[in-house]
DNA sequence: TTGAAAGCGCTAACAC
DNA sequence: GTGTTAGCGCTTTCAA
């Protein structure tokens, strides 16, 4: 390993400035009408010497640091947000670009924390799955120009790029489905949240039963209580109202908590109690029954989120878009009745 | 959102030199015997102004970017690595650290990319769960003196950090735990690598069989092959060897594709055939029956991990240190002879 | 077509 | 105790 190159040293070596070597690195040889001969030679020898740009000088001086920030609610929770990470990476790096995560947990204080504490760290762009109340700090981003993508839910009163699902159809569709196999008392678990995504969930299974005219029952629980909390809360509601026989839960997690609260009473599905759940996973594939799903097209979302982001970095692109894919229900054996 | 502030503008602005500000801003105060009204001012200022230094500046001047590279296998598939994702960046985070990811789909040439990659861009310090083959690129950031960790699996040619689990001693125990309830033909299914979590997980297979004297059976995966040649490849390794029953998967996907094989071939957990797999997660949880696995003590290692890391990256420790933390069995209903 | 030089914001050796 | 100043490696304006 030799001591570190510098753009001064290949001038140095190769008998020209270091503003020519700088020109034709930055594939500007053209434009600044550089010989063919001399740029090929220069990028031959930086290949050969493997020189890498220090991009802490770089960052100083164009004030781009290269990276961007991906800020979930928590990477470690719901799949999707490491699903969404793993498949942008490479896209990034293909780029030049290096992804930082962060996790807000969903809560507003700490994702304002985590903005405040990236922003003036030029952080060049921001991938965002915004908590409630942060319209203030995303504009901020937004006045100075900073990129941002906004992911899995929206921040309708801001002007500001985002990558969803259609929430609303796919939920009704969703519940359309249990009706149509003969459900009458459908129950929607949710959490108590105004985030669109929820807020369309909820909106899309109000259509679907007032479209239909059956009896609704919603239930919201509480994001920060504990899992074992929440469990307890979905099968008080259940056997509260005993004439639910089906059940939309509005997220993985709770479709998980929300497993294990049928389990907790002992009853069978579809049997008893037929169950849709938004978000595939491994869990609900396999389950037994396996459980019928709304699931997010994962790949399609992350090519679009890491697109958009990229577009905008490179200005090829600088207007706001907002990009909604359908969804795809997909029907296993927890919401059609048994014909055993 | 005034303009940014930098350390020369603080100076003026106090009337005192940009050097003193430096100091103050660096913790070197005392030091440099700096007043200690003046620090205060000064950093009472700072507070008010919300003045952030110029990392690139930093960086370029220090040649620290502040940057802390997580190489896992892959983010998005074993829960385990975004799980130790989110529990160190809050750590790093306090200490000023930010840290990108990147997955090397246990791919050696992927790994070694990446590493040429980053390096010599400045990050400051590599957490990494090496596939095999990279001793050498690992090697020469070690001889850079850039702080590494390994986890998950070790390099045993190379000395260097490494936070694992008691692999051997787990797996064994739970073939124990196996032999104990009465299972006589236990088969133990793997991938077919060399990494030293793989090894000593057979090596406590073959240890606990050879102890107790029965017969050994052992299936080894292709990890490249898709999922469904894997399940396939299971299956017809359980319907050849019918006097198995019981099996230990040696990994968290392992286990997942041996639960569909067993699923595929009807049989029942733990009537026909009794499971263990490593790593534990909801669907094992979840699964009826629930399935006994090996938990691996996640926070505790990543609380390891970020430590060695900072320690390293603060210099408050540059000795190699070997950490190996227990594994717990959670005995589920997967692997008891059921007395229905 | 190419080169010289200013300066991005910071740290730290050195001077006072 | 505090200030002056020389770069860190790069981009880019301006001059030649």
């Amino acid at each position: 390993m030799s001591k570190k190159l510098s753009i001064r040293d290949i001038g140095k070596e190769l008998g020209i400035s270091i503003t020519t070597v700088s020109f034709i690195l930055n594939g500007k040889a053209r434009e600044k009408r550089i010989s063919e001969a001399l740029t090929e030679k220069v990028l031959k020898f930086v290949e050969e010497v493997n020189f890498k740009p220090n991009m802490m000088a770089q960052g100083l001086r164009t004030g781009k640091s290269k990276i961007i920030c991906l800020m979930v609610e928590d990477i470690s929770n719901n799949l999707l947000f490491a699903q969404v990470a793993r498949l942008i990476e490479e896209e990034a790096h293909s780029k030049g670009y290096r992804i930082i995560y962060c996790s807000t947990d969903n809560k507003t204080e700490k994702a304002i924390e985590l903005i405040r504490l990236f922003r003036d760290r030029s952080i060049d762009g921001y991938i965002i799955t915004p908590p409630e109340g942060i319209e203030n700090e995303i504009q901020s981003l937004i006045n100075e120009e900073i990129p941002v993508v906004l992911i899995d839910r929206n921040l309708p009163k801001l002007k500001c790029n985002y990558v969803g699902i259609e929430n609303l159809n796919s939920t009704s569709q969703a519940i359309n489905h249990l009706i149509s196999n003969g459900f009458k008392n459908i129950a929607f678990v949710t959490i108590n949240s105004d985030q669109t995504q929820m807020a369309d969930r909820l909106a899309g299974y109000e259509k679907a039963i007032a479209d239909s005219g059956i009896k609704s029952f919603v239930k919201k629980l509480n994001f920060y209580y504990t899992p074992e909390n929440n469990v307890s809360e979905i099968a008080s509601f259940l056997s509260t109202n005993k004439e639910i026989d089906a059940v939309f839960f509005s997220t993985n997690y709770i479709g998980v908590w929300g497993l294990q609260a049928i389990k907790s009473l002992k009853l069978n599905i579809p049997a008893d109690i037929a169950v849709v759940s938004f978000d595939d996973q491994d869990l609900f594939k396999f389950y037994s029954p396996s459980i019928t799903v709304v699931a997010q097209p994962v790949p399609e979302l992350s090519t679009h989120i890491i697109r958009l982001m990229l577009n905008a970095l490179q200005e090829k692109d600088t207007d706001i878009h907002e990009i909604i894919l359908p969804a795809q229900l997909i029907i296993r054996e927890s919401s059609t009745k048994t014909v055993y």
